[in-house]
DNA sequence: TGTACATCAGTGAACGCGCGTTCACTGATGTAC
DNA sequence: TGTACATCAGTGAACGCGCGTTCACTGATGTAC
């Protein structure tokens, strides 16, 4: 998702003197040569509106450029996505579904230990905002406005239903009374960790320094939590 | 600074043909009036940026829209700003000032018992970030380069002083062993309420709705870490 | 297997727009005398 | 108290730029027969 140069994107448009050769006939999936048709330009212009986000923010794409990195005149984007916000709203939804998947690996692999679980997810969820700035930023950071994309709405939901998981073992070990809604602590971890990866989870030039890692940072954060809520580390220290 | 129209304002370019009036020669000073001098147009154009930015955030404004609504030709703000961003980095620099006064307004007012004092300084944290959207905005999501700005940079580290000092006076409290640093008890708290505040906190096309107010929902979480740092919350219950 | 045709993804030229930035200028201010 | 002058904040016209968006078009695809 990082690399600078990917098999859609075209460093030049190329397909101007390329006539369509006789091996692209069956087209080998990696690699799809690119006549008068690109091939995949949705791909393209998501793979390039990516990594714009990434690198300048989610105010430093535009379809123009998208379209210029992806090889393509200006206006073909438009047979794809009506307008920029639709397109930032598709990697917002594929960006809610990656983080969901993520989320969800590292909550499954977790120890069944609830505060070994916590970290496990939290750590993820780090890993994902470090590892992903354009899908992070797009979820987070784009104001796009909810209700013209139901699909994203409920993308998000499923992501945070992975919290919402977690908050339910974790309040299921919850020794104080009365026990919190579980509902509320997946709001208090989610709040927490996005809290610590947008102040100082992501290279960003107005990012503090910290004088310790976002992780460790996070991890104290949701031991004292759960010290809070009754939650006991069991037998391992 | 939520209004509309200030004082400073003009909705019309009126400077053109209003002379000088002769009670301008001593001027008020709650209303200069403007020739062919503006006045005050620094000051003019911060909160013309403040206005656009609150409405459609940090990327969201621009020199010759703040002009505009100054009442000013587009040349103008250069005579006192370098760039867009110089005029963001003034916005924030201010912004963390206002920042701090309100924090140390509500740590100094609230009640000696830790876990109040807390819960106070979470609200005016709250409060200022729905009250003051641009300055919050430009402080937190301008991605101002910190390194050209140093007076932005300390003003941060004024306000940040506040939730330290904060911090300190809830890990004086605290009864677990080994004692969490001060400094990432502050830490915690920021991430907590950054993060609640950027979730829940503000209006936005993109807000989630909550099934709590976010002031109750930063509460919960500052009583639940705080009994997890065995701060008790005294007499009082 | 070959051909005609409908479909549609992409072209490229064009447009109006607002922005950033510069420039020589000019009107107002305030100060020296 | 009045006058000359230096200062400088703001003008307005101009420029080049990139963007969003449209349009009639055309090349490639794939399907019906």
């Amino acid at each position: 998702m990082a690399a600078l140069s990917t098999p859609y994107i075209a460093t030049r448009p190329t397909h101007v003197n390329s006539p369509y050769m006789s091996w692209t006939r069956d087209p080998p999936p990696e690699l799809p040569r690119r006549g008068y048709h690109h091939g995949n330009l949705r791909e393209a212009l998501i793979q390039a509106a990516q990594e714009l986000i990434g690198a300048k923010g989610p105010a430093g794409f535009t379809i123009a450029e998208a379209a210029r990195l992806a090889g393509v005149s200006p206006a073909a984007p438009y047979r794809h996505f009506r307008d920029a916000e639709s397109l930032l709203a598709e990697i917002a939804t594929r960006g809610f579904d990656a983080f969901r998947d993520r989320l969800a690996a590292a909550l499954s692999a977790a120890p069944a230990e609830p505060s070994r679980a916590a970290e496990t997810v939290g750590r993820a969820y780090l890993a994902f905002a470090r590892e992903e700035p354009a899908y992070y930023a797009a979820m987070f950071e784009a104001r796009i406005s909810r209700d013209p994309y139901p699909d994203l709405l409920a993308a998000g939901d499923r992501a945070f239903g992975v919290l919402r998981a977690l908050a339910e073992r974790l309040a299921g070990a919850a020794r104080i009374q009365p026990r919190p809604p579980a509902l509320m602590i997946a709001l208090h971890i989610w709040s927490t960790a996005h809290g610590i990866a947008s102040l100082f989870g992501r290279a960003d030039p107005s990012r503090r320094p910290l004088p310790m890692s976002a992780e460790d940072l996070l991890e104290a954060s949701v031991l004292i939590y759960l010290q809070g809520l009754g939650v006991t580390p069991a037998n391992s220290s």
